[in-house]
DNA sequence: CCTGGCATG
DNA sequence: CATGGCAGG
């Protein structure tokens, strides 16, 4: 039957997000909500140096979807230098002129799938000019899928990325695995010219801290133990993960909550977007703010400070 | 390329609707906009019976979206005795309780597409319950794609149909040829035995009055010469278009206008909905009514009276 | 320009 | 429960 892929959804999800909603069927008791509210931004450095330098990144899912619903008002109020946007999801020439014409942004540099332009795809919105901008990890079996930019700027590079999700029935882990490895590999190939931002929708929630369900989502994408030890790698390879490093016992707090089940409205949610810094720049941190208030998509933005 | 499908469906619907496009780029002049009011209904037959039949019918373009726009509140204003719908596209189980819970009309039957349940699918309500229900037309070949109920009442057959659409670049006009002959060969088989009304899409604009554009479409789906002369046909087998019986010169007055173009505002139409009456059903007519006001499709419905 | 279904998340 | 793309009209 063609209708049983809705049955097998329900049930992907309930998994997912729903350990909570089987404990709520043994107490009968609705699980409290517990908001998380993100404090003011902090503009200076441990060191006492001035924030100069702000960059935003926000899985949009859909960037057309997400112009309708007012994203672009919500990026000019937070006004950060540098943009990056995941899962844009669009052609270059279906980009809506409203963001195309931005002139806050002069910069703007788009990665789309090459196969299935409404797939994927990664875009980085700049005040200034980079010195150069690569697409890809060069290597070709990953590089079809629009899911990595890379920005040179005088003191540091910029990598957004979009991280292949392992998929319903972890059918792409095998793939994650790889990328896991070669994306890693290739972010520290990198930090030996200047040290790394990384950010964006890296697809794991690390540990039991970022996400609601921990227990209810071990063989889910985004919560297997392959997908978590990639992630541990990477801190291994020196690089920290900016949120964590301020706020290290900070519960529910999450950047992306599925559209179904309400989610969202109980804090429901998964803590898969980050900034990552090369450790030469965490003298520099700032603040890493999740703005859950925003709305527009599954996801929410994060906003980095550094004084660089 | 794959985006280049979006400039065919342009170049088809330019061909369909704007013929006096071209006309405007000669003149410069846009075309001014001729409405249709429709009359107020007259509710006495020739020979000055009263009437006691109402019969609706609706091409909704999806049952679920047009329930969603509110075109069950519509038909509770209009309160036919029955109920026809076209391209339901909806399965039995999918269909939303505002309408399977109606108590206005308790009878209530659903044809749908064998393999494809978001396609075609036609469905009667009725207030009372009638003899006997049939579906298709008795060929296997026809009867896959849930496009005919026929109803029996005490004094008539009720037939609602979705006549198959001859397909942009007419793919299926050979098929539709054939449909024509054998759903001819069923209304006069089914005539033998009691007068019938046939309503539905019928997917043909008849004569030029019919549509806005005759020029433009003839070599378009719903105005070629094999569809026309398939009515034609269907009026020489003894079938009265019972709209055009009672307004002969009736201009502008059409059922279907594409949501492309501004189509509808403009009144670029084409009249595809139909009430066909037996030969013996005609002495009882006492209006055939197009509701040119009511939204929620692509077509508007239409409502016959009858004094029987 | 709308519909419903699909793959994807 | 959203997205974008598709077939169909």
């Amino acid at each position: 039957m063609k209708r049983g892929k809705k049955a097998d959804e329900a049930a992907a999800e309930g998994e997912n997000d729903s350990a909570s909603a089987k404990k709520a069927k043994k107490s009968k008791e609705p699980e409290p909500v517990v908001l998380y509210d993100d404090p003011p931004d902090k503009l200076t450095s441990k060191d006492g140096k001035d924030a100069n330098l702000k960059i935003t990144s926000w899985n949009v899912d859909g960037l057309r979807a997400w112009v309708k619903k007012k994203g672009l008002d919500w990026v000019r109020e937070e006004a950060p230098d540098v943009l990056c946007l995941q899962e844009t999801k669009c052609a270059e020439k279906d980009l809506p002129a409203d963001i195309t014409s931005m002139p806050e942004y002069p910069h703007k540099y788009w990665a789309v799938s090459d196969d299935n332009e409404g797939y994927s795809g990664v875009a980085m919105l700049s005040k200034t000019e980079p010195i150069k901008v690569t697409y890809g990890i060069g290597k070709e079996e990953h590089d079809k899928e629009g899911r990595v930019i890379t920005a040179e700027f005088p003191k540091y590079f910029l990598v957004t990325a979009y991280v292949p999700n392992a998929g319903r029935g972890l059918v792409r882990l095998d793939y994650r695995k790889t990328w896991d490895v070669d994306f890693r590999a290739y972010l520290s190939d990198l930090e030996k010219q200047k040290p790394l931002v990384l950010c964006g929708d890296l697809n794991v929630a690390h540990l039991e801290i970022d996400l609601k369900n921990p227990k209810g989502n071990k063989k889910n994408a985004g919560f297997t133990p392959e997908e978590r030890e990639g992630f541990s790698q990477l801190l291994a390879a020196g690089f920290t993960d900016s949120f964590r490093e301020l706020y290290p016992e900070q519960t529910n707090a999450y950047t992306f909550w599925t559209y179904m089940m309400n989610s969202r409205a109980k804090n429901v949610g998964w803590r898969l977007d980050y900034f990552l810094l090369s450790s030469a720049l965490v003298p520099s941190l700032c603040d890493s703010k999740i703005r859950n208030k925003a709305m527009g998509s599954d996801h929410c933005p994060i906003t980095l400070h550094l004084a660089m």
